[in-house]
DNA sequence: ATTTTAATTCCGCATAACGGAATTTTATGG
DNA sequence: CCATAAAATTCCGTTATGCGGAATTAAAAT
């Protein structure tokens, strides 16, 4: 119980547009019902409201529901002005041009990690990720250098929720490793990624904090094993990373 | 008085999400108070309720309110999934490869143009807009194609809420001369943009309607008077963005 | 045609949101 | 540095508003 007053049909209908994605594909109102909890009176005229405001629409074909226009307009401004996406830039520029190699920003969005900035290294072989696309946390740097410096009870809901799909080979698979790496993480300093997601690939992350003190965001570069076989370059990087962070 | 149940509040976090970029710096809670009209008492409440969802944050600088990063994730996946922009981005694709030109796509948010898809020529010369930027409609050739289309109503609040700023001799300064701009576009079925936002540059624009009928987006393609000085460039492209559209 | 399942409307009740006013905090200026 | 103004935040009684159970309609499945 937040706040006490706290307005709680904008609440819901923000928990609605958030599982509206969450599922990856278009929903009925069903599906949305089950999915918050709320009864399904509730959702039905949250929807409907927000179909009359153009933030959603349903698909006439499938008479599933999904984003409206509306809603990615506004949130493309959001992003534009986002006040940290702003003031890395320049930052992570920097950073792309001493090492030559991929450097991301990400943020925290339910239990996933979501690019929002993404400066490209030069070379031909490059991971194919954009910005917008998410990716889980347990098998990416970025992700797990938030996890690690996430309050418990916030880890708690997003460890419960993960799947710990095995990518590859060194992929955390159970929460206990993950735990332990976290723990790892929070000594370093940094979190790194040694083909966790995809073979050949590497990265080392740090955590950016907002002004409360909590972690939300995240910084990485990023390099293909066959550029830099040397794990040496982990340490290098690293360095470079929680600077900019 | 819309639909009967509508909820209210949930309107209301919308407008003032709206209004939240429309002046396009960030705003205290009196001015939004003032934008919106509401009591002062509400909008406190709705944003301290977006705040603490992470909708909005305020910049512990200035005191002033701006979009949060959970907004912006939530706008950027709604653009991924966005319907229009998924089947516009083939049809765009193969049009910048017919003309060598750059081939845009906007939607109308408020009384302007934002870019939601921009596929760029591979001249060296190119106009320097982003996905996300916003364009004023009486000067833009997208803007134009779709106020042409709109219903009475929203066209006469738009109307009356653009400043007819005057960027080149030949852009539209006035209402009755862009109604005038208007009809002929209709009877054409496109419209063009003669150096009417910066010198040099030309464009053609085509409407895209909704499932409903409406006019919401538009398409064109753009090009520079230094690589296609004639005129009549005008109507070969129009042709295409037509069919495109 | 019949049954199931999902979507939508109805309606009475409780409470959540509202707005006026009071209080605190922050800004302004002499 | 104090006095005054302005803006932000909290308080509180009232009423409309959003809620959920149930009933109705529409669509899908058998």
């Amino acid at each position: 119980m937040p706040d006490k007053d706290h307005i709680k049909s904008v609440e819901k209908c923000f928990v609605i547009l958030d599982y509206l994605h969450a599922g990856r594909r278009l929903m009925t109102l069903d599906e949305i019902t089950q999915a918050t909890g709320y009864k399904k009176t509730t959702c039905f005229r949250l929807l409907k409201t927000l179909r009359t405001l153009g933030i959603v629409e349903l698909s006439p074909a499938t008479k599933k529901y999904q984003y409206g226009p509306r809603l990615a307009a506004i949130g493309l401004t959001a992003l534009k002005n986002m006040n940290l996406r702003n003031t890395a830039l320049p930052i992570l520029q920097q950073l792309r041009d001493e090492t030559g190699e991929t450097v991301n920003l990400t943020i925290l969005s339910r239990s996933e990690i979501l690019y929002v900035e993404r400066i490209m290294s030069d070379y031909l072989v490059n991971v194919n990720v954009n910005i917008g696309d998410r990716l889980p946390v347990h098998c990416a740097s970025m992700g797990k250098a938030i996890l690690a410096y996430l309050p418990e009870d916030r880890l708690d809901t997003i460890l419960s929720s993960i799947s710990f799909e095995k990518k590859t080979n060194n992929t955390i698979v159970s929460r206990s490793e993950l735990l332990r790496e976290l723990e790892q993480i929070r000594s370093k300093g940094y979190a790194v990624n040694d083909e966790e997601l995809e073979k050949g690939l590497r990265a080392v992350a740090a955590p950016i904090f907002n002004y409360t003190g909590e972690a939300f965001a995240a910084t990485n570069i990023a390099w293909t094993t066959a550029r830099h076989p040397e794990r040496r370059t982990f340490s290098e990087y690293a360095v470079k990373i929680v600077a900019a962070a």
